[in-house]
DNA sequence: GGATCGGCATTTGTATGACAATTGACGACG
DNA sequence: CGTCGTCAATTGTCATACAAATGCCGATCC
């Protein structure tokens, strides 16, 4: 019933938990069963349980009262750029619109922090950046690693705008972006068109043409969201 | 040394470490008291205490460790668009630099958000808009209702676009919001500006111009924030 | 009959004490 | 000098008890 990965007890049961919610095995408004249900039907004690509950309170995922219960609050209330809450939304399967939502998310400010990182980022974040870059090139025949290196460029730039906001939201979304760039790398080994636009996102940005890593990332964006609804309609295909 | 206000003690207890945390009275990497040292602190039971610390864990702003200790995590750690955090950075005090994050970030997504609020809006969630729109008219006289208005006004926008990762962006900044709102209200009775680009942005979201309504919501947040640059820089000069 | 008020039962909130698990520190030993 | 084991400090988990809040329902009063 729990699959303790290592971790403490309580992060197990919070997970658990977490997962039926954001998955929809626990709909809003749906009272959860009582502390003492729950303590014998995860077999922890009444403690770990409470503070797992606590913490999915603290992310707006539940309210609880004395006599009506906990309940699972409507969604507009929970902290979707929560990465714990990200994290479990993808690992309960992504829809197409989950990546439709997500790319309106990325085109707000993915561009935008290009442009910022281009302008006010230091010679070492620039340097992050084409590393990254470079380890994208290199990486071609490990999938893995290739997806890893992806992932760090992106968040580099977030880091170089040096808005902690953008940083965080960049962690916050990492999950998908991880999920969505192996999907999308899944089958098309290494899309050349997708490959140029990354370097020329680095190149502008590391030249401080603003304007032009914005232009570019949109491009990106707009390539990659194509080609990952292509991989997931084949997912969907494949494996539903 | 525990201001509860009516909510529950284990919230009071979030609050006011979270309050600690965010303010930057703990350093991050700085161990806190241990669990024992907390508990005689604030006159509470080690459950409780628990209870609170796991909350701000699941917000990112701790980590525990056995024998280690609780240690603030660093601050790119944190998430950020955690309401709460969000809620007691702003109670800590708003400086010129969050300002500018703020803005930074509100340009990423509110002209986007007025785009897709236009083309997507139904017809009842238009209507939401510019009911709160006449409010913010209406209110010419009492400072506290027109805030409150301007702010139901954007909240409205970002409901309309039908992506509830925008929603809870929403959400999440309402605090930052909120008291920018009033920090901007403080001085000028109702900047003439700032009422017009309101009107114009309601008007073009309602008959769907997208891209002006893009466009008017990007003059509104650059007067908005001139604006208040000045009320900040008077308040900061009154009683630092 | 309907509304209002108060007691009751249920559920969460808080307190307390105990023990387990983890891990850094220090000393013993090879 | 390095390596390993022991120890102690701290958080993690468990069990139990009681307090507080609150929905439910019946009693009571108009």
């Amino acid at each position: 019933m729990l699959s303790r990965g290592g971790g403490r007890l309580c992060s197990a049961v919070t997970a658990e938990l977490g997962r039926r919610i954001v998955s929809g095995s626990l709909q809003p408004d749906e009272s959860l069963p009582t502390e003492a249900e729950m303590c014998a039907a995860l077999g922890v004690s009444r403690t770990t349980l409470r503070e797992a509950v606590k913490r999915l309170h603290g992310k707006g995922l539940v309210v609880a009262n004395p006599r009506r219960g906990t309940r699972v609050r409507a969604t507009r209330f929970w902290n979707q750029f929560d990465s714990e809450v990200l994290a479990w939304r993808v690992e309960a399967g992504i829809t197409p619109e989950f990546l439709d939502y997500l790319y309106e998310i990325r085109d707000c400010f993915e561009p935008r922090a290009c442009c910022l990182a281009a302008t006010r980022g230091s010679e070492a974040e620039h340097a992050r950046i084409r590393a990254h870059f470079a380890e994208i090139v290199a990486a071609t025949d490990d999938a893995g690693r290739r997806v890893a290196a992806d992932l760090e460029f992106h968040l580099a730039i977030f880091a170089a705008t040096g808005n902690p906001y953008l940083v965080s939201l960049g962690s916050a979304i990492r999950a998908a972006l991880h999920v969505s760039f192996s999907l999308s790398q899944q089958r098309s080994p290494i899309p050349h068109q997708e490959l140029r636009l990354h370097g020329q996102v680095c190149d502008a940005i590391i030249r401080g043409d603003g304007e032009g890593a914005q232009r570019y990332m949109r491009q990106l964006l707009d390539a990659s969201r194509a080609t990952l609804g292509l991989a997931l309609h084949e997912s969907l295909k494949v494996a539903p």
